[in-house]
DNA sequence: ACGAAAATGTCCAATATTGCTCATTTGCAA
DNA sequence: TTGCAAATGAGCAATATTGGACATTTTCGT
């Protein structure tokens, strides 16, 4: 999502359109469901951005534990690592979903950004969100328990489209995903799954996950 | 520190002298140590370049917490979420030492990033290094204890500036801000401050606090 | 140099979190 | 549909962390 302002300049520019023309250096890349894109270790030198499907990106530590850094859908880019002089990739991207993604060649992605007055708007107003998107979340970790954390990642995960709606279902997603998402176990997010729950603030039944707004006083309260 | 490949395009470009040529909407500014530049709720429609000194980057959470979320030194930008449109800071900013800043005015900024290639490459090779940066943080958060948290912030810490050196001096910083910074107490730290000095990782007598290379055994071991 | 304020070193009890294990329940693939 | 693998709900002992308190020690401003 482009932040409004720089939608004001970069306006309804769409990167498909002109990543379309860069000719040499990219190509459209389909990868089907659970299929690794690229994994941590990897050389890099491509940046991908996402035409349909959502991407897990996580990071695995030494000692084998598995952090996840997030969930991206369409018209998102990731792997832009590459372009900052990551000679390897430091995590490992997944298809979540059928996707469809673009892969640009480093080179390619360079030239078009320098060349291109819309297109590196376009880029730098993704970067900035991403930033945004990154402080919220360290600032999450370093201010809140598990409990909060769990809380403010399902009212994200809720509100992954719509919008107004007094409660939303969230796409299916293990508690062993949300837990490497928000830094703890399994067993954490399994016990305040059910206290949620039993205090009514979100149901599973058959159909899915619903969140309740009233969620909010956990992420709210004191 | 511009990442090496984009360097390359941005090549020795002097974003001082390109910004002197801005003319409108830039302004020097000089902020005094501990003066504060901007406060979380201000309106936000700047962004500013550090030309000499130290800013430090805190948040405080709603029971009054206190997070830094960064030190930044010359040539880093900062209060870059206004080009993303948020309206209000969402953190603080604060001179750490005498400062000279560079105060940019939102709009000019975003005409100067429309406008001069060279000047938007460095800016996305920023965003790239800032974004690589609070990718590692989260990790290490979500990865690991307060113990080896403190050990890598101390390890980046002595690296800011010198480099080959075995052992390096750390400019001062209070137990307190270490703590904020990686999300624990301040007991916390004074306990792991001893103990590794105790176990020959850093001293700090008169002179200052010298980090020894060994330190990383902490972070490094399992 | 003096006094106040800021930092630091230690403790400690109350909580929160980890890291398992084990029994069920679900969801899929064959 | 059956059977296996993945996911979930619970419980628990061992640790880690919090959030104080209190006594010194340092640092600074004046």
């Amino acid at each position: 999502m482009a932040p409004a302002m720089l939608a004001q300049i970069s306006h309804d520019f769409d990167p498909n359109e002109f990543l379309a023309t860069i000719g040499e250096g990219r190509k459209v890349v389909a990868f089907p469901k659970k299929q690794s894109i690229f994994v941590q270790g990897d050389a890099a030198d491509a940046v991908f951005y996402i035409q349909a499907g959502k991407v897990k990106l996580t990071v695995v530590s030494k000692i084998g534990k598995e952090a996840t850094l997030g969930i991206l859908s369409e018209e998102q880019f990731f792997g832009e690592g590459s372009l900052a002089g990551q000679a390897l990739r430091m995590g490992s991207a997944t298809a979540m979903t059928d996707c469809e993604l673009l892969r640009i060649d480093k080179k390619a992605m360079m030239l078009a950004l320098h060349r291109e007055h819309r297109f590196s708007d376009l880029f730098v107003a993704y970067l900035l969100a991403r930033n945004i998107r990154y402080e919220e979340d360290l600032v999450d970790q370093l201010f809140n328990s598990s409990e909060k954390r769990l809380a403010r990642l399902l009212l994200l995960l809720a509100h992954f489209g719509k919008e107004g709606v007094p409660e939303t279902v969230i796409p299916k997603i293990s508690q062993e995903t949300l837990a490497e998402m928000i830094g703890t176990t399994r067993s954490r997010v399994s016990f305040f799954m059910n206290r949620f729950r039993e205090l009514g603030f979100l149901d599973y039944g058959e159909s899915g996950l619903k969140v309740h707004s009233s969620l909010l006083n956990i992420v709210l309260h004191d």
